[in-house]
DNA sequence: TCATAAAAACAAATCGATTTTTCTTCCACT
DNA sequence: AGTGGAAGAAAAATCGATTTGTTTTTATGA
């Protein structure tokens, strides 16, 4: 639980909405607000100090970006996780993400691989250290940083958002499952790798790699997942 | 530009606000709230006699959908249509289409093919007369139902919520600049062989003739978009 | 004791009015 | 004439209160 001022204060020139919106979503990526929760709308309104209209709003965003399940009449609550939609996530993020770098690599021109290498850089030198909260933060944001670099010039507005989408939920798995410790693979290898292969113009190459890339990761959460949810069947 | 009071009413059972999304949802896809369009909240809110508030969360929703485009503090305009929006809705449903069909066909069992065969069947026997607007309707509804029908059974709730939304800008694109008098196909061969395919479990196939279907449909559009945007480069 | 239904409590949906921001017009000044 | 900027108008965002719908509790009858 945040306290409520600096949160929305901190994020300037949107509106009251936007900035509610943004506290609620970095709340449920947290895990904070826990998958599954139900939001009691009149309680958030108080802690916030804002009015149900604009309150409203905001959680009618989340809930069409999927961080939020809607039954009319009945309230909003945190959207639940599975191993279900843990599998599809990762297969939707298997198909898109690489088509997106596809046409990424067509359309790229110097600027862009000038971007992915500088992204892969400052990634690299990012430590992670698993006392450091804050340290986990800045390696996160990095690394959304770099993938998105990766597939930014693909030119395609709707598949930019769906990705966006499936990286939040992914991101929201790993928050809550994913320890550092447990990591055993080499990171950094793989990401200088797909980011080399794309450099190149291997479309078919890097393609490849970013599609096992995403296949490793999601193999590694749902683990995590089934030791987390015992009894609980696909 | 429809009536007001039996639109709202139509619908049953469902919020104001879920009423007067549908109403405006029907009033983008038909073009009779043309693509580009400044909304006005304040007359919508008088014509629909409803309050800001549902009208509100109602264009949010839109929004989400990708039917409306907002500006923050400038208020919603319905999305843009253009060559390159085409493209990228149609090489989507390319991907994404053939990629549910493929799990509906590991999933479905005998129900699923009957829902196939059904769901054919009316499409086949449900005529087009240019002329009548209400068969037209008719038609488009037993058509969309007809491509729900072959990829419901995927199972992946996020990727059906995908195609769903492509559809819809699909279909304002048909409504658009579509008209029957030029189609030179036979649409009905084509989603046989699909429907065929599928129920044999050729997934291979019935995959490689959705996605040729949809290509198919996608560059007779952009044609028709092409002659009606004369100047207008990608 | 259980099932049923009325009523009280609670929460969501909607409203009308107010505040804030953006857009437009018009006037002063160079 | 052209630029800058202030005043007014328009539109979006927000608010607090009311209405409507859902859930829970309690009392009644079999």
């Amino acid at each position: 639980m945040t306290t409520k001022e600096p949160v929305l204060a901190r994020a300037r020139g949107q509106t009251l909405t936007g900035k509610i919106e943004t506290a609620l979503r970095l709340r449920i990526l947290s895990g904070d607000l826990p998958p599954g929760a139900k939001l009691s709308l009149d309680r958030l309104k108080n802690e916030y100090s804002v009015s149900l209209s604009a309150l409203r709003e905001a959680v009618t965003r989340l809930a069409s970006d999927g961080l939020l399940e809607v039954e009319e009449q009945r309230g909003y609550r945190v959207a639940p996780i599975s191993l279900d939609n843990l599998a599809e996530v990762t297969r939707l993020r298997m198909e898109l993400e690489p088509l997106a770098l596809r046409q990424a690599i067509a359309n790229g021109g110097i600027d862009w691989e000038t971007d992915v290498m500088a992204a892969l850089y400052r990634l690299n030198r990012t430590g992670r250290d698993p006392k450091d909260q804050e340290s986990l933060e800045v390696w996160e944001a990095a690394h959304n940083a770099f993938h998105l670099t990766l597939i930014d010039r693909c030119d395609m507005p709707l598949l930019l958002r769906m990705c966006g989408q499936l990286s939040e939920m992914y991101n929201r798995y790993r928050h809550l499952f994913l320890s550092i410790k447990g990591e055993q693979r080499d990171l950094a290898a793989e990401h200088t790798e797909i980011a080399e292969s794309a450099v190149a113009r291997d479309a078919d190459r890097a393609a490849a790699l970013l599609r096992a890339h995403i296949e490793k990761t999601g193999a590694a959460l749902k683990a995590r997942l089934e030791a987390a949810l015992p009894g609980q069947e696909r």
